[in-house]
DNA sequence: CCGCTTATTTGCGCCAGCGCAAAGAGGAAA
DNA sequence: TTTCCTCTTTGCGCTGGCGCAAATAAGCGG
């Protein structure tokens, strides 16, 4: 066995799972590392595996013909990622998965999952919360896109990423990644996203530094995401 | 009884339902008759029941703030809508459902679907199968949204609404809806959807009037939507 | 400590698309 | 037929945000 089935109950998926099955997922699972910008899948390939990650960071994004790509969701630990396919037959995955660091994952074949949840009803259950949770943050980014200004879409990216991964230091919050990054949570171009930063930094709610953000005064950003006008 | 059980069974997510199973969802269903531009629910209400529309049209959206909107899907005949609330305890819609004709819908409460589930693995297959759909979909038009001019944005939304609504007609496809809707379909405003469409016409891709688009050369109309630049 | 790579900032020019305002058109009801 | 209401079109001016280009800064490896 290569993992302890107990840290799986991190995961939100199996939170009502018994030991037992944690047991069997457990060794159905293959751990695989993936370093720094490569990837997981691709969309399009064949969604054979669903993933949870251990360690590190990922991210999930789309592509258009012509390259551009937009960050769907950045990926954490214990979270689930791929699972889609685990519904459908046949299914590939509707988008590609990158590692923003080294990153390690366990690996599950789509159909083991489904095999499980013929006869397990609170798994379902949970999984479909998971998808209902997604379904309502990309409804509610899409209206943004479409409504919103940038500076506000920005506003709302970084507060989206202090509930996912900011880390309390000394004097705010931390965030970790690149301009462009959040140029992609945010529907947006790195060049917009410096310029707004550099506002803020101006206006002294946040402190900028290579592919780190330092958020001062949270609740600033907060009224900026959230005041009319 | 108010429904033919028979019936149901076009509803997708019923579609491997038994007769037994089709009975109870009738049994449990009670009929609701909206009038054009009236309101199923409101995004924040409560989700208690859920809905199949059996005649008319309506559309999800979300609306911002500031009062801005954003059309998330139009629904047709014999599609479920405001399930979401099915899964996850006091729920609430995550969007307004308005009636775009006069409508009637059935009506189940949530819980009863979710009762049904425990023991119907299928029901909550179809579920899933029918949410990840959902997430394909909003996840690239969000994509879109982020990357896509304007132009091409209204292809593609007209394009969807062939494949769902569209009824063929001597001289091309007809559709029935305002600019407006277009509009908030495609995420930009119903000046510029005019304008494009005006702009179409001119090249003899469409003819348009009140309320309505005929499509005559939709393989134009593919390449406005497809083609790189 | 140096050189290389990658990330960031900022000036500058530009234009796609917004949105007001006003005029036109189509339907429905009286 | 006339009136009224709603939908649509289009001129006009404006501006938010894009994106190139070039300078700067920050790690990283040797």
């Amino acid at each position: 066995m290569k993992i302890d089935p107990n840290l799986l109950r991190r995961v939100s998926v199996f939170q009502n799972a018994t030991d037992e099955d944690l047991k069997l997922i457990a060794q159905h699972a293959i751990e695989r590392s993936i370093e720094e910008g490569e990837f997981f899948f691709f969309q399009g390939d064949p969604a054979i595996y669903l993933y949870v990650l251990v360690s590190g960071r990922a991210k999930l994004m789309q592509t258009n013909p012509a390259g551009q790509q937009v960050n769907l969701r950045t990926i954490s630990e214990w979270q689930l990622f791929g699972a889609l396919g685990a519904v459908r037959e046949n299914a590939t995955y509707p988008a590609t998965a990158q590692a923003m660091e080294q990153s390690t994952a366990l690996a599950m074949k789509s159909d083991y999952l489904k095999e499980l949840m013929q006869t397990r009803p609170y798994l379902s259950f949970d999984l479909m919360r998971l998808m209902t949770g997604y379904i309502q943050e990309i409804q509610e980014r899409y209206r943004e896109l479409a409504t919103e200004k940038v500076e506000r879409r920005i506003a709302r990216a970084l507060l989206r990423l202090v509930a996912q991964m900011g880390t309390k230091v000394d004097g705010g919050i931390e965030l970790t990644f690149t301009r462009q990054d959040l140029a992609e949570m945010s529907g947006t171009t790195l060049y917009t996203v410096s310029r707004v930063l550099s506002e803020w930094e101006r206006q002294g709610l946040v402190e900028t530094g290579r592919e780190r953000v330092l958020i001062r005064n949270p609740h600033g950003v907060v009224r900026i995401a959230e005041e009319l006008n």
